[in-house]
RNA sequence: GCCCUGGUGGUGUAGGGGCUAUCAUGCAGGCCUGUCGAGCCUGCGACUCGGGUUCAAAUCCCGGCCAGGGCGCCA
């Protein structure tokens, strides 16, 4: 099968070929979309990642043993078809193809389990289970193009303002952290887990050295939560800085976004027309609500919530409604924060903490940290831990550790926002939720 | 984990104690030289699983599994 290419190579993508091109040869290689023969004349609609193109094949021009063997194609099966640009005002796009020769570089199985054409609509579970196929619609697949630019432009922009790149262990010995529910593994003969945030890691990166930090990593959490926005696996945007507090850490939130936002904007007007989504480059600065004020907000709108609570999901949607883009909520109790964070100069119930929202979605959280060693000991000890069990996250704060503060971002939340999906599983190839394993 | 709703051809659906189980798409075959959601003709293909009630269950009841929506959980 290997020669099966030979010399043959793909000369254009569908998107490349023009009507000024008319009279070149070209060679186009993709999967059937649909086939429609009319008898003395039929049509080939080729799709490669880009467009699709036809490839029309008139009995009376063509050698009659390629019409027969384009007779047999089926459906979603790979071709190569080498022809001549033809300019046809009743081509769709103005252009088409008309055949040359014709390679069947693999035949597809029929039934196919899903329709690509998108006639008739999957279920996301259908689609899932297939989802190299589903992936074959371009309006799928605009999410994931947008997904990386995304995350190229969050590279580039953290390169830019000299951050260095981590990476931290994603299998770890104890479950001390508190908080989320961890998956346990088997690690030799004793038990580990799968790493529920880089947090505590990226923290003793601040004794490093290494001032700006950063890392993006799948992060795991075995809540058994089964909603739109909630996976057991995901895609962690995580930043730590040091000589710095919440209130930088927020500004270089807020631009990382309105960066990374305006650069898909710019790269990927194909994949958000695709999606037929208006994507808007937010103002900045983005609104900072205080936690008192947002509780008063939220009791405003009629919806119940006590001082001290952390947001239901009434509430998060009620803030949606008034908050038409992103915005901060700061000034957290502490007492409902992690361990680690800051509590404020002024009145040590409230906290450095912040969260970033767009609409009812919680995209980041962050904070400044504590970094002093007694004060950290004793927060722990207030949250019912031991601090034994963080004798080697603890012992970076004793030989000199700077003020740092940082947050991390849900990459997949983030890519909800880019290209207007409501569920976040749409957002990831491969999903993990509370069911699926597989593929 | 809780509440509500559901599971019917490959896909998406209608129906709801006895029907030849609806429609679209698909697939197979046929007709057709400008299709672009091609059209027309013929055919193919399905009641989630286990138990129960009943003369009779795809339909009613119980349970499992799975899904959709909502919530909780998510330092």
């Amino acid at each position: 099968m290997t020669d099966l290419l030979e010399d043959c190579r793909r000369t254009h993508y569908s998107k490349q070929i023009k009507p000024e091109m008319k009279d070149e040869d070209v060679v186009i290689m993709g999967w059937i979309h649909e086939m429609r023969d009319l008898g003395g004349i039929i049509f080939v609609l080729l799709r490669d990642r880009d467009g699709v193109t036809q490839v029309t094949a008139p009995s009376k021009k063509i050698e009659p043993e390629l019409f027969e063997e384009l007779k047999k194609l089926k459906k979603e099966s790979v071709i190569a078809v080498k022809g001549r640009i033809q300019e046809s005002a009743k081509a769709p796009g103005g252009v088409e193809i008309i055949p040359e020769t014709m390679k069947l570089l693999s035949e597809s199985k029929l039934p196919l389990p899903l329709d690509t054409t998108e006639k008739v609509r999957a279920e996301i579970d259908t689609r899932l289970d297939s989802r190299f196929i589903d992936l074959r619609k371009h309006s799928v697949s605009a999410i994931f193009k947008i997904k990386s630019r995304m995350l190229h432009s969050v590279r580039n922009f953290l390169e830019s303002e000299d951050y260095t790149e981590i990476n931290t262990p994603k299998l770890v010995g104890s479950a001390t952290e508190g908080g989320t529910e961890l998956f346990p593994i088997t690690y030799f003969e004793r038990e580990a887990f799968l790493g529920q945030s880089p947090q505590l890691y990226k923290q003793m990166m601040m004794a490093s050295g290494f001032d700006n930090v950063y890392e993006i990593a799948p992060i795991f959490r075995a809540e058994e939560h089964d909603t739109l926005r909630h996976l057991n696996e995901v895609i962690s945007i995580d930043v730590e800085t040091a000589f710095t507090d919440d209130i930088d850490a927020m500004n270089i939130l807020e631009k990382m976004v309105v960066k990374a936002i305006t650069d898909v904007k710019e790269h990927c007007q194909d994949a958000l027309n695709t999606l037929e989504f208006g994507l808007q480059i937010p103002e900045t600065p983005f609104p900072r609500i205080e936690y008192d004020e947002m509780v008063e907000m939220v009791n405003n709108k009629g919806v119940k919530m006590e001082h001290g609570e952390d947001m239901s999901r009434a509430a998060e949607k009620v803030m949606g409604e008034l908050m038409d883009g992103y915005y901060f909520i700061t000034a957290w109790p502490t007492d409902i924060k992690p361990f680690y964070v800051q509590p404020s100069a002024e009145d040590p119930a409230k906290s450095c903490a912040f969260d970033l929202m767009y609409k009812d979605l919680e995209i980041s959280s962050g904070a400044m940290r504590i970094h002093d060693h007694d004060l950290l000991v004793e927060k722990i000890k207030s949250k019912g831990l031991n601090p034994d069990s963080f004798n080697r996250y603890l012992a970076a704060f004793e030989y000199g550790m700077p003020p740092h503060a940082g947050w991390g971002v849900g990459a997949e939340r983030f890519t909800m926002t880019m290209t207007g999906q409501k569920n976040i599983r749409e957002t990831v190839l491969f999903p993990r939720d509370r069911r699926r394993l597989t593929p």
